[in-house]
Formats: structure tokens, sequence, C-alpha cells
DNA sequence: GTGTTTGTTATCAA
DNA sequence: CTTGATAACAAACA
């Protein structure tokens, strides 16, 4: 599940391996749905070269050379994996018996393309870029400059980490909304970027129960919120990303925050800071992670 | 066969 | 019109 951390870490091994490079062929495979949209993606993608690779929550934007935007949008199980013209990987994973590999290990071991290997960009060099996306959540589309502008501002509120996210700015949409919390950090047009994972977290580093409304958090609770979201955020950032199950990144390797989680994904297990045990439930139609005694 | 996993959007209700 | 709640999507696994 790449939320923020997971794709800026793709954006930065990217733009050190395909700035300027030319893309001499795209290879296609995706559903009969797909093909109609996507006839067009040849013409607008080959000979063309990426001059800037930048984010906008969890989206990731191509600029092309003649001004135009290939965006992609890795969704759930999306993932972006460069081979050089080896075609090794550089993580170098060695596999031996096939049957000991658990199978979100196939994504990207061995061989690529696999079977669900959706796109294959090709570049001057003999580089292969490899879109693969097990569950077809994901997508690539090219846009013209004044089409991205209307997506990011509709869709995107503001980055985790910049100046715009702010005590004044959070509190103030924070007091508007009936939400429950949890709800709200999902929602990428108040916050870009966070997913199941960073909330789950946020809140309980912050000591929040996900259940509360919006507008019922108090002032400390909100600057604590706000810093908790951004520590958290960079630190995952710092080590890569978090995997849980599909997460690579672009040469395929996890990432190593996974080890910090202190909710996602231990239902049942002893909170590390009161020993209770975390409990699992649902809300805004996600599993949720938390703590009874820590987060109030 | 059932329930679960989640990012985003469509749909519906208030 | 706005806000919020919920289903739907897809594929794999326990």
């Amino acid at each position: 599940m790449p939320e923020l951390p997971e794709v800026e870490t793709i954006r930065r091994d990217l733009e050190n391996v395909l700035i300027r490079r030319k893309i001499t062929s795209l290879d296609l495979r995706l559903g009969k749905h797909n093909l109609k949209e996507l006839s067009f993606l040849h013409e607008k993608i080959l000979g063309q070269k990426f001059l800037e690779i930048s984010r906008r929550g969890k989206l990731l934007i191509f600029h092309l050379l003649n001004g135009d935007f290939l965006l992609i949008h890795l969704k759930m199980t999306g993932q972006l994996i460069y081979q050089d013209k080896k075609n090794k990987l550089a993580g170098g994973h060695s596999l031996g018996k096939k049957k000991e590999i658990p199978s979100f290990e196939k994504a990207v071991g061995g061989e690529l393309p696999n079977s669900h290997t959706r796109a294959i960009f090709s570049f001057q060099g003999a580089g292969k870029l490899f879109f693969n996306d097990m569950r077809r959540f994901g997508y690539l589309r090219v846009v013209k400059s004044d089409d991205l502008k209307i997506i990011l501002e509709k869709n995107y509120g503001p980055e985790p980490l910049s100046q715009n996210f702010n005590f004044t700015y959070f509190s103030e949409i924070l007091k508007k909304s009936n939400l429950k919390i949890k709800a709200f950090l999902l929602d990428q047009k108040r916050l870009a970027g966070l997913g199941n994972i960073y909330v789950d977290e946020s809140l309980f580093a912050s000591g929040i129960l996900p259940q509360r409304t919006a507008k019922s958090l108090k002032k400390e609770e909100i600057r604590n919120l706000l810093k908790e979201i951004k520590r958290i955020i960079e630190k995952a950032l710092k080590y890569r990303g978090t995997t849980f199950s599909d997460f690579r990144d672009l040469d395929g390797k996890k990432g190593n925050f996974s080890n910090f989680l202190q909710v996602y994904g231990r239902p049942g297990q002893k909170c590390f800071k009161c020993g209770k045990a975390i409990l699992k439930t649902k809300l805004a139609g996600r599993g949720t992670h938390y703590c009874a005694n820590c987060q109030k």
C-alpha cells in the first residue's frame, strides 16, 4: 500500500536513473477495458524524455519534453521496478526453490516481466522500467498541463511536510468537520499522502482515539497530531517506506519503516508503551489499529 | 464459499 | 450545494 513515503522513495530513485533518457518503446499489457483509453499512450510517450519527476500526495508526475505529463498512480499493489541492461536486480535477490518464496516476493523476484506486469518502458541504453500491479487498481495516463492543474487543485490538500500544513490550517479544517479523525486524515483533499498505515501510526503517536470526531480535538491534541504526522512521515522517508506486503522500491527492495510500526498490523499484540493488547476495529471502511489505554 | 486486505471514486442520503 | 457514509472495484490468501 504505497503512501507518501513509499511513493516519494520511488520518485527519488526514479530521478536518479531516468531523467533525460529517451523512451524507445512501450509495451502495454492491460485488461481489455483499459485498452481503448491507453491506445494513444504510445504516440504520447515514444521518443519523449522525463525532464523532471515530481509527486503530489501518492501521485507520481513525470514531466515530458513536450510539456505534457505522464501520471502514474500505484493505488494498492502497484510497483515500479527498474532493471538495467544486465537485466539484474540491484537488490540481488537470490531466488532458490520457488515453493519457499512468499507470494508477494514473486512480484519482484526473478524474471520480469511477470504475470502482473502491466507496462514496460524501455530507455535508450537498454534500461527497462516495469509497472507491475497485481490488483489492477493503479493507472497511467498522459494529461495536458491545464488538466494536471485542475486535477491537483481539485483532489489534493497540502503536503504533510510543507509549510502549508501548519497549526492554523489544520485547526481551521478540523473544527469544521464532523468526520471521525481517522476518516478525516485519510481524505486526500484535506491532507495529501497519508493512507491507512500512517494514519493509524500518527493517531497512536499522538494519543488520540481514531473514533474521535475531527472537531472534538483540543488545541494541544491538534498541535501534537500535527507534530507526530510530520515526524512519522519524515522518519518513514528516512527508512525508505513501509513494506507490509507489496511495496518495493525501484530496486525491488523492501522498506524498513516496517520495523518501527507501533500499531498497524499488530492486533492482539502488546502495546509497546503500556503492554495492553492492541485492538483492531473497522472505521471508515478500513482496518483500524489502536491502543485503548494510550489513546484517549 | 467467506471474509479480509486498501486507494479512490461513484452513489446515495440527509 | 454540501457533507458524510457506504459500496464497489480487483485479486489473492487464510
